[in-house]
RNA sequence: GAGCCCAUAGCUCAGUGGUAGAGCGUUUCGUUGACAUCGAAAAGGUCGAUGGUUCAAAUCCAUCUGGGCUCACCA
């Protein structure tokens, strides 16, 4: 054995015995409870960070059941991240000049798909260099043909039961990246506009979006407001910058009396709060912004005898971006006098885009909806029953506020990478023909055979929130073994373990989306880690330069440094600051470790004594045991750490030993208790302590990764 | 407007009813066989503030201050 423990000339070695041992796959064994966990699949073509690194906590967890005797399954997986993924694509499409409207449809996707190929392995060799037990032979990717196939099904479902519906409503739409979002992809941040005050009819009203006042369809009041009690329900004659148009007062008690003028234009084609009152009113919806984000006067430069004064302006305001718009409109409100006043201390915030930062415009949209209600009950109803509890425990009450606050999911994007939709339009009824993925030839309605297929494909979330019942429907163990259909032998799976950033927008979802389409919770145990920040404590990134690269730290530490370093000290749901100075540190007890290995092979038996204190550590080390063992059972996986690295270092190697040298303690028990240890420290630091292992002379010649707890 | 989290040694953080902990850093000493990726020793905190519950509070409760996060249809 060397001097110091070389990390780079083991691990290789090492995984590579485990995975040709089959040591990652589980039996399954009938009357033994299984322990299962899914990883979160991370983003085919991208490599890993620092985030993917904490799910070390899951190979703990799972080379511990593993070691107790459970069969003990880790599921890997990659997700293709549509919008994602076809974003940087684009980008770097534009690098080369280009951009996706230059490629048909299939073109586009094959090239992705490529491109997602060439990446692929990366991550995967990535998650083998972290020694993440990872049973390989179960690998799936959210776009192959049988978890595709499971995606149809869920969404036939869906639509059969009333709770997948085509609708038109406002979209969250980003107008740069040319696709809609769900609730959750919009970003809201805190922004300061003017606030024009402006004469309307015999009001004045305040607005943000003077842009979109052309298509105004009523004005709002509150009903309890004295000063517009007798407005309601009566038309004015108002003038425009575009002329003379009616509008009728119409009351809305979420009117604030307060704010401006007490009264509110109301827009139902682009405010998701004027849509709603739109549809309660009967207003039509009619937009003046387009898909490009430019103003669009179509509407009123198509009509007939129309004043040429007011038309020119509408041929000016056309086809301009809307801030450019806005600034000719105010331009134009105080030529005309109509514009009263400016406040420009008006903060606000508003939605954008949470990729490229466009604001985003909500838009009039058809597309596919979950109507989410009825799912989100259910998983309330769930979580209250105790069917899936969270750890920390705080994030059971953010869970079911998630759940309540929902509003209906928007699962189409406007984008090539994914999975297209299955649903086929009638050019003839106009009606929609869904499928669980097989190609209709005919309208289901009128039985013509004029039908299209959707272009949009699914919110990658849609796929990847069936993900735990997904993989596991799909795949399968030998036909010999017991229960040769994974789902039924590990579903539920025993703990989803993931970042609470993603609470909401994956694990909320596959919770709902699991209870429906398996009347059964897709994992018992939610445990959600915190962010890994750097030194300072902010937040890493590209940008701020201060991105620590798991795989450099790798290289230079060992993959053993590096997970101690992000689970020692940490708690459930906190975030942590990692320094390189932490990793060195492990490097340093790594190496502690390798040594008492190398101290008990090379001085075996030479120290003869008293032998007074076997008993003491014989004690000692089996309250070790437990202690471990009911930490890890309780998740609290860096207080196990600690205890370890503690009793390690400070009192085996610094009592223990010198003890030994004086005689104190027998070489039998010093040997054993050296063992217990080894077997403690692996689910942590799986490479040095198989290493290790190798060396000592053993009755079995089972790998540690196998023995016994 | 609502909710959540954090505040403990110079720095980064564990601990959560019973005489204050770790890593890194600092100071002093140590060259021999497990390890300098080491060892021995030391300095350093009235556990954010105030009040309460308790025999006992860093730990439970209330209020406050400072920092962070999340949600909400303020036009």
């Amino acid at each position: 054995m060397d001097k110091t423990y070389n990390p780079k000339s083991v691990e290789e070695k090492i995984y590579q015995m485990w995975e040709s041992g089959n040591y990652f796959s589980p039996r399954k064994t009938r009357g033994k409870l299984p322990f299962s966990i899914v990883l979160p699949p991370p983003n085919a073509n991208a490599d890993l960070h620092l985030g993917h690194a904490m799910y070390v906590i899951e190979d703990i967890m799972i080379r511990y059941h593993r070691m107790k005797g459970d069969p003990s399954l880790w599921l890997p997986g990659a997700d293709h991240a549509g919008f994602e993924t076809q974003y940087v694509f684009e980008k770097q499409l534009v690098k080369e000049g280009k951009n996706r409207f230059d490629y048909p449809r299939e073109e586009l996707y094959q090239m992705i798909w490529d491109f997602v190929q060439k990446n692929r392995g990366t991550m995967e060799n990535q998650l083998r260099r972290l020694g993440f037990s990872l049973d390989w032979s179960r690998n799936t990717f959210t776009l192959d043909p049988n978890i595709v196939e499971i995606v149809y099904k869920t969404f036939k479902k869906l639509y059969d039961d009333g709770l997948v519906y085509r609708g038109t409503r406002l979209v969250n739409y980003c107008t740069r990246d040319g696709t809609g979002f769900s609730d959750l992809e919009v970003k809201y941040v805190e922004r300061n506009d003017p606030l024009y005050y402006m004469k309307y009819g015999p009001f004045t009203i305040a607005t943000a979006r003077p842009e979109t006042k052309f298509r105004d369809t009523a004005l709002a009041v509150n009903p309890k407001d004295k000063r517009y009690k007798d407005a309601i329900g009566k038309t004015y004659d108002i003038t425009g910058l575009l002329g003379p148009v009616k509008m009728t007062v119409i009351p809305d008690p979420h009117v604030d009396p307060a704010f401006g003028t007490g009264i509110m234009k109301v827009t139902p084609a682009h405010d998701p709060h004027d849509f709603e009152l739109g549809q309660k009113f009967n207003l039509p919806v009619t937009p003046i912004i387009n898909f490009r984000g430019r103003m669009d006067f179509s509407w009123f430069l198509a009509k007939k005898d129309v004043d040429p004064k007011y038309r020119a302006r509408a041929e000016i305001y056309h086809g301009k971006k809307v801030a450019e718009a806005r600034a000719l409109m105010v331009e134009d409100l105080k030529k005309d006098g109509l514009l009263v006043k400016v406040d420009e201390q008006y903060i606000h915030r508003i939605g954008t885009c949470y990729k490229c930062g466009t604001i985003i415009e909500p838009l009039p949209m058809e597309q596919w909806f979950v109507k989410v209600k009825p799912l989100a009950d259910a998983s309330i109803e769930a979580i209250k029953k105790k069917k899936l509890s969270f750890v920390p425990k705080r994030f059971e009450k953010r869970a079911i506020q998630w759940l309540t606050d929902f509003h209906d999911w928007n699962i189409s994007r406007q984008i090539v990478w994914g999975i297209r939709i299955p649903a086929w339009k009638c050019l003839d009824c106009k009606e929609w023909t869904v499928t669980a993925g097989s190609t209709p030839t005919t309208c289901s309605k009128c039985k013509n055979n004029h039908i299209e297929q959707d272009t949009d494909t699914f919110d990658t979330w849609f796929s990847s929130g069936q993900w735990p019942f997904a993989t596991l429907r799909v795949a399968q163990g030998k036909p010999s073994d017991f229960r040769s259909n994974d789902f039924d032998y590990f579903y539920p799976t025993s703990v989803m373990e993931t970042g609470y950033d993603i609470l909401p927008w994956w694990v909320c979802r596959m919770i709902m989306l699991g209870i429906y389409a398996t009347g059964d919770v897709p994992f018992h145990t939610v445990y959600l880690h915190g962010l890994v920040r750097d030194s300072k404590g902010q937040k890493m990134s590209k940008s701020r330069g201060n991105v620590i690269n798991p795989l450099k730290m790798i290289d230079q530490y060992g993959a053993d440094s590096l997970r101690m370093s992000l689970v020692y000290g940490t708690a459930s749901g906190n975030d942590q600051s990692l320094s390189e100075d932490k990793i060195r540190g492990m490097r340093n007890f790594a190496n502690k470790v390798w040594n008492i290995g190398r101290f008990i092979m090379s001085d075996t038996n030479k120290f003869k004594g008293t032998e007074t204190k076997n008993n003491e550590v014989r004690k000692k080390v089996a309250t070790l045991v437990k202690t471990v063992t009911k930490k890890i059972d309780s998740y609290q996986f860096g207080q196990a750490a600690q205890w370890l690295y503690e009793f390690t270092w400070h009192t085996f190697a610094d009592s223990y030993i010198e003890d030994y040298k004086k005689g104190e303690i027998s070489y039998a028990i010093l040997f054993n208790s050296f063992i217990a240890l080894l077997k403690l420290l692996h689910p942590f630091m799986p490479f040095v302590t198989e290493a290790i292992w190798s060396h000592l002379p053993q009755k079995t010649n089972e790998p540690l990764i196998i023995s016994h707890w």
